[in-house]
RNA sequence: GCCAGCGUAGCUCAGCGGUAGAGCAACUGAUUCGUAAUCAGUAGGUCGGUGGUUCAAUCCCACUCGCUGGCUCCA
């Protein structure tokens, strides 16, 4: 063993040390440690605590609570507190598991009786006291005998099954005061490290997340360096339920959703229904020019249908059934039954290929009642669908261009996102060799044109792989929008052929895939992502004209009539209120532009428009200022009226 | 579907054993106003639904419908 040991650090420079000195021992002589802010140290790009001491030379960085590994630190410490306080509150709670996830963390516990929000600042309090009493967390390691026996002789059967699926035979253990727990670490050094925590909330969560296990329950909370940092995040919070999608619906005059209706079907306001027309208009005119053909299928298809493509057997649970006639028939919950149809209507030849069928699909799925949400997640939707048949050459350039096109439209709307491939579920139907040979198509589509993409094991559709995208809402919840499905299993199934060069019979590939996804979630998603404050060629209103006097109210109607003959979306507002007031209204509704007309405006034959940002802007020409933001309802480089 | 919380006026919420209140909105009147809320008055509720306990239930209990946050599942 050596005596002294070399340390360099990331500025590049070195210095030595005498072996056995501990991370925190050379922070405090390098003066790294002022202001409490680090939290571990990373010796070889390794994460490790502060009390562990360096018997070899090597590169060490500090980690400290403002970065992202460091809050993740403060966050597992903070959980593992929590855990120690429950068991003390509580006699008798289990623990389960306890990690650091994206804006807190969470333990899982499993006691007689639930635990409720009242139980929450009990638990807080006892935190508060562990942390008072700065108690080091100390790591230990035992093999795996010595672990087993350790959480059997504490009652804890939960900890005792990790163990023995775990591979390993040395076991780390992180002990602070009475408690101790299975962690790979690293921690804090001491309980007083924490400074501002928050408990968030309890939720039933199913053991090692499989419903056929027991629910324990799972109290969330967070942590942040200090007080400002956990106020900061508190208040984003509260901007996001600002931005909720459900509330914008609702002050926006967008859609509603009514117990007496039925739960999780949507219905379309006004200004709703006409965003949603905006949206579609744009979906037929965008897929019409990439050489989709528009189709139409029907709302139920007869029982065999559905047997038939394996639908029954793996998606039964959430159809809807109906008898006509004697005769039985399922809800469609998926729009390619017709497409596949269609497609055996006439035969094919290569020449025919791709064939490229779209439909605004409206689709019915009986979701579980507890996954409602707003326009997220609802019974009755409608899909930008599309299949597209094609020869199994052809299959990759149209992967690509489906991802093109994805890209496009996300970049209009100004998303960001990333795809995921997502692999065979248990539940599926086809062959192996079907399974690898999608998945090599759309894996080798997306390294060749060097998207990066994560892959998601078994969570394929029950016919193929895909590629999904998901999209952010306000709180930073992911809902998969676009998604690309490679299918052949069902060309199979429905014996598609087309005749080939050679004039015999082969199998086509089929594509599904939706684009903006459902027109429901992109709408919820959409809301979100603008606050409401639509592009102006997306806003249900694009102007208000807002007259300040009865007196102005003629010369305010030849304005409207001039926006209404150039097709804009226009309203006024002649209330008998104030400026002030009507221009508040205007502005929460969010609306792009206010004309107001005054005295001034009447006898200089002008308007001054306001936007909804509060910029006012000069008094203009009425035919000036209609001209100048025609441009503003271009997308694509095509006015969309 | 599971766990927890919650359903009171159009909206946001208070009240919690003796059958209901506020603000905003609505309506009426006054005010005709220059860039984010003018003033005054009026009206509005089988307290989600169904049973039960009680002399008496918005309040307690059971069931049910729905919503919210999670879990599982999914566009």
């Amino acid at each position: 063993m050596k005596d002294v040991i070399t340390i360099t650090f990331p500025d590049g420079s070195f210095q030595r040390f005498p072996a056995g000195i501990t991370v925190q021992e050379i922070a405090v002589l390098r003066n790294e440690n002022d202001g409490d802010g680090v939290v571990a140290g990373k010796v070889n790009n390794r994460l490790v605590d502060l009390s562990v001491p360096l018997l070899e030379g090597g590169a060490l960085e500090y980690v400290t609570a403002e970065s992202e590994e460091g809050l993740s630190i403060l966050r597992h410490s903070t959980s593992h507190i929590m855990a120690q306080a429950v068991q003390e509150v509580f006699e008798g709670a289990q623990v389960a598991i306890g990690p650091a996830i994206a804006d807190g963390f969470y333990y899982d516990f499993d006691y007689f009786r639930p635990f409720t929000v009242d139980d929450l600042e009990l638990v807080e309090k006892k935190m508060r006291e562990i942390i008072n009493e700065a108690l080091p967390f100390i790591r230990e390691e035992v093999d795996r005998e010595a672990a087993i026996k350790l959480f059997q002789d504490r009652n804890e059967p939960y900890k005792v099954e990790l163990i023995r699926d775990f591979p390993d035979e040395k076991f780390s253990l992180y002990r602070q005061g009475s408690f101790v727990d299975l962690c790979r670490g690293p921690h804090l050094p001491s309980t007083n490290s924490v400074k501002s925590f928050r408990l968030t909330g309890v939720a039933g969560a199913y053991w090692r997340g499989d419903e056929r296990n027991r629910m324990l329950q799972r109290i969330y909370g967070t942590a942040f360096p200090d007080e400002e940092a956990l106020n900061g995040y508190l208040q984003r919070l509260e901007e996001a339920k600002r931005r909720d999608h459900r509330r914008l619906g609702k002050e926006l005059g967008l859609f509603s959703i009514h117990e007496e209706a039925g739960a999780g079907l949507v219905i379309y306001h006004p200004r709703g229904a006409l965003l949603r027309t905006i949206l579609e208009d744009f979906e037929k005119r965008e897929h019409l020019k990439r050489g989709y053909d528009i189709v139409k299928g029907p709302q139920i298809l007869k029982l065999e249908l559905w047997e038939k493509s394996g639908h029954l057997d793996n998606y039964r649970e959430n159809m809807y059934f109906t008898e006509v006639d004697n005769q039985k028939y399922g809800l469609k919950p998926m729009n390619c039954l017709a497409h596949m149809l269609i497609y055996k209507s006439s035969i094919r030849s290569y020449r025919d290929l791709p064939l490229r069928y779209f439909e605004l699909g409206t689709v019915h799925r009986h979701e579980k009642t507890g996954v409602l949400h707003g326009l997220m997640r609802v019974r009755e939707f409608t899909q930008d669908d599309a299949h597209i048949f094609c020869t199994p050459a052809q299959l990759k350039d149209e992967i690509k261009g489906i991802i093109q096109f994805v890209q496009e439209v996300m970049g209009l709307f100004d998303f960001s996102y990333e795809m995921e491939l997502s692999t065979r579920p248990e539940k599926s139907i086809g062959s192996d060799e079907a399974w690898e040979n999608a998945t090599g198509a759309l894996m080798s589509v997306l390294q060749e044109n060097g998207i990066p993409f994560a892959v998601d094991e078994g969570a394929g559709a029950f016919y193929g792989p895909k590629i999904d995208i998901k999209l952010k809402d306000s709180l930073g919840r992911a809902w998969q929008c676009a998604t690309i499905q490679c299918d052949f299993t069902l060309p199979e199934r429905f014996d598609l052929t087309y005749v080939g060069t050679d004039g015999e019979r082969h199998r086509p590939v089929m594509l599904h895939r939706v684009i903006l996804g459902a027109l429901e979630r992109f709408m919820g998603v959409l809301i979100e992502h603008f606050g409401g404050a639509f592009p102006f060629w997306l806003a249900p209103v694009q102007m208000i004209i807002i007259p300040i006097a009865e007196r102005h109210h003629a010369y305010a109607d030849e304005v409207y009539q001039k926006a209404k003959m150039k097709k804009f979306r226009v309203e006024k507002d002649y209330r008998n209120e104030k400026l002030g007031f009507r221009i508040r209204e205007a502005q929460l509704k969010k609306i792009p532009y206010m004309l107001i007309i005054g005295d001034r405006e009447v006898d200089s034959c002008g308007i001054a428009p306001r936007t909804r940002e509060g910029k006012d802007l000069e008094c203009q020409n009425v035919e000036d200022f209609l001209g100048a933001i025609q441009s503003e309802r271009k997308v694509f480089g095509e006015e969309v009226i």
